[in-house]
DNA sequence: AGCACGCCGACT
DNA sequence: GTCGGCGTGCTC
């Protein structure tokens, strides 16, 4: 039996690939290698050496090239993710991939980790001095007189330097150069007084470092649980270890990193999505080499070597943007706690709203608690109100008391927010005469009317159509939007505050990059106006002269069949009542609903998130739902119905017999039909994780091999967050 | 996932 | 007569 390499390719098969060992260097596990791969090439990750294989030699081909002479990936990171890719029935290659940068992941050398810089060319200089330019250009141009810049430095000057920087390379005025990581910024900003509950979470945590704990610290919006971060990530610095924190999507502010890079003294490196792929293998080999000693970045950065782990920190823990939701479907706030073990550190998951898993790994005592109660940058927690919406005359879904309240405030010189979770302008577009309205054709759900565009949109597929002139069904003329979204809102604020500015935040006024940021910048001033917002404003900036938030229409998440939309909605309701009153001034929240009675509301409101998260899991733990209960969905979707439920019957009959387990379906998804395609599920439940992954993982194996698993397109999600 | 092979429709 | 539709099968 020949001796061969285990390689871990980029596929989303359950298996790793053996090769014959390459004709001149060495391979090493943890190093990269380029192989033959069907008819083209791959790129893999070595898992093991010197293994006997199974496979027949007349198959097994040669590695071509060793692309590592030492492990790019170490040991803690390559059991992190043999742990990982079992745990969530991922394709091993796919976890491996995710790990990497992307341009890691290409027959490539290693980058250059040294920063790029930008500076002028003589041809800079001359035109510098002509002032021929114009915007951003001409602002690069100037900056860049005073000597080269990174784009750290950039970043902080100029708003949109880099398409500005791109035209004056292609024109040859500014020229890209590199040059060793700065590892000291003069700008340090000093840390203010922590308050003594600060104090003690810091002195809680500190204590461990060196060591494994995990710790929840549940701080209400505005406690200051970032200067928290801070003041351990330097402790972790003064030791000289590296620290990660993660922040979900949205929290990546540049004011975060500069703040950070400000406060810490030293670069931090930052891995998100929107960076370009040789920035996000820099910095990820900067870390790698310990160079760099602390990232901030989102889902991904989970994977960031540490070679000298201090502290690994969960900002926003109960975001479900930690989960990844395709491929490899892993959960960024679990693996850390897996990862922090590992590597033997203290990890800090954060919130204001912590996610019942995490309040329920408190209660077990395997997270340490922690507590930030009161906010010592505002003067009183905001006071919540109900507005019973029943039998009252509403403008576009506002209630004559909230119109007042909110006229009230900017008659007063304040800000107001206005929080809908839709965007769009009515989410039904209702026939008077005959009751048809407006249906999504590849998804038989509603279409939202989008004013502004004159078109009918579905957020779930985005079809697209025009609003029709009269209706398709009877002629009538009588098309009405029937509830409102984010712009109709928009339109009635308007037309109450005409001297007001109204600003709407949504995914479709913030579609370009930073637009987000340049919206919110303009109300840095102190000006009164009312901002209208979904999901995006529920964090971020602080607005102090913010001081009333109405949330107008949350029903949804009352009658809502997931069994986390209560947390959810708990959660939405809490962060988005945050933003008011982060100042001196007193914050007012406003809640309308047409179920005032809700028990879940008004508990929320009574007693705070802390009671509310309690019921819940009272009611988890009485119908053995996660965090009591586990859970694995297998979901498969296909253009006809009956191919998906054929496939869910064999998948059923293939389960392994486990009397513990509860297996519910084949049945419909909750979206039966999505895109055009017909989507159905098969629900695994057990009381305990035992067995449950080993038993599974030969089932999901079985599954790639059945015939009438080709004909839909299926997903295994373990411990989904959404069951839709 | 990609990619190629393979056998049946509307076009230059 | 061909270009091309996506069903099927395979990747060490």
């Amino acid at each position: 039996m020949p001796s061969v390499l285990r390689v871990a390719l980029p596929v989303p098969l359950p298996t790793l690939f053996d090769y014959l060992p390459p004709a001149s260097g060495e391979a090493v596990v943890g190093g990269r290698v380029l192989v033959p791969f069907g008819r083209g090439k791959a790129v893999g990750v070595v898992i093991e050496v010197d293994v006997p294989t199974t496979v027949g030699s007349a198959r097994l081909k040669r590695v071509l090239k060793v692309l590592d002479e030492t492990p790019l990936l170490d040991a803690e990171l390559m059991q992190t993710l043999a742990w990982a890719s079992d745990y969530w029935l991922g394709a091993p290659g796919e976890a491996y991939a995710n790990a990497l940068p992307l341009l890691l992941r290409e027959d490539k050398p290693l980058p250059e980790t040294g920063e790029p810089i930008w500076r002028l060319t003589m041809a800079g200089e001359s035109a510098r001095d002509a002032g021929s330019r114009r915007g951003s250009s001409r602002a690069l141009l100037q900056a860049l007189s005073e000597g080269p810049m990174s784009a750290a430095e950039l970043d902080i000057s100029i708003a949109d330097w880099r398409a500005a920087a791109r035209r004056l390379v292609d024109a040859g005025l500014v020229e890209r150069d590199e040059r060793a990581q700065t590892s000291h910024l003069d700008l340090v900003t000093s840390a203010p007084a922590l308050h003594p509950e600060q104090e003690a979470a810091v002195a809680a945590v500190a204590k461990a470092l060196g060591s494994f704990q995990a710790f929840l610290l549940d701080g209400v919006t505005g406690s200051g649980k970032t200067e928290v971060y801070l003041a351990l990530i330097a402790q972790t610095l003064a030791q000289g270890k590296q620290a990660l924190l993660l922040v979900p999507e949205i929290g990546l502010a540049p004011q975060t990193v500069r703040r950070l890079r400000e406060r810490l003294g030293v670069p931090v490196e930052v891995l998100h999505s929107n960076l370009a792929e040789g920035e996000r293998a820099r910095a990820w080999l900067r870390m790698r080499s310990g160079e760099a000693r602390v990232v901030l970045g989102t889902r991904s950065a989970v994977f960031t070597p540490l070679p000298h782990a201090g502290l690994i920190i969960v900002d926003e823990e109960h975001d479900n943007a930690y989960k990844q939701q395709e491929g490899f479907r892993y959960h960024a706030r679990d693996l850390a706690l897996v990862r922090a073990r590992a590597l033997n550190v203290p990890v800090l998951l954060g919130s204001a709203t912590p996610s019942l898993e995490s309040l329920a790994n408190v209660e077990a005592g395997r997270y340490h608690g922690l507590h930030l109660r009161s906010r010592p940058s505002a003067a009183h927690p905001p006071q919540v109100q109900i507005i019973d919406m029943r039998a009252q005359r509403l403008d576009h879904g506002l209630s004559p008391a909230l119109m007042h309240t909110i006229g009230e405030t900017v008659a007063r010189g304040e800000q107001v927010l206005v929080f809908r979770n839709r965007r769009g302008y009515a989410p039904v577009l209702l026939c008077y005469s005959c009751g048809w309205h407006a249906d999504c054709p590849r998804c038989e759900h509603p279409l939202t009317l989008h004013a502004a565009r004159r078109r009918l949109i579905c957020h779930h597929c985005d079809y697209q159509t025009g609003v029709p002139a009269a209706c398709p069904a009877c002629g009538s003329t009588e098309l009405k939007p029937q509830g409102q979204g984010t712009e109709r809102l928009e339109e009635a604020l308007v037309a109450q505050f005409p001297q007001m500015p109204v600003l709407r935040i949504d995914r479709e006024t913030t579609r370009h990059r930073d637009a987000f940021e340049t919206l919110l910048d303009n109300l840095q001033s102190d000006a009164p106006a009312i901002l209208v917002g979904t999901q995006m404003l529920a964090k971020g900036h602080d607005l102090p002269n913010l001081t009333l938030v109405a949330i107008v229409g949350v029903d949804e998440g009352l009658l809502s069949i997931d069994f986390r939309a209560g947390e959810r909605l708990a959660q939405l309701v809490v962060q988005v009542a945050g933003r008011a009153g982060r100042a001196r001034k007193p914050g007012r929240v406003l809640l309308q609903t047409h179920h005032p009675d809700h028990l879940l509301l008004r508990s929320l409101l009574a007693n705070g998130y802390g009671f509310a998260a309690k019921q819940l899991l009272a009611e988890r733990k009485q119908a053995g739902l996660p965090p009591y209960g586990h859970q694995v969905l297998l979901r498969a979707e296909a253009h006809q119905r009956p191919v998906v439920d054929a496939f869910l019957s064999e998948a059923r009959d293939a389960l392994p017999d486990v009397t513990e387990w509860q297996i519910s379906g084949p049945m419909q998804a909750p979206m039966p039909l999505r895109a055009g395609r017909h989507r159905g599920q098969l629900l695994i439940e057990s009381a305990t994780r035992r067995n449950l992954h080993t038993a599974l993982r030969p089932w999901w194996m079985q599954l790639s091999q059945l015939p009438s698993a080709r004909k839909v397109r299926w997903s295994i999600d373990v411990d989904p967050v959404d069951l839709y």
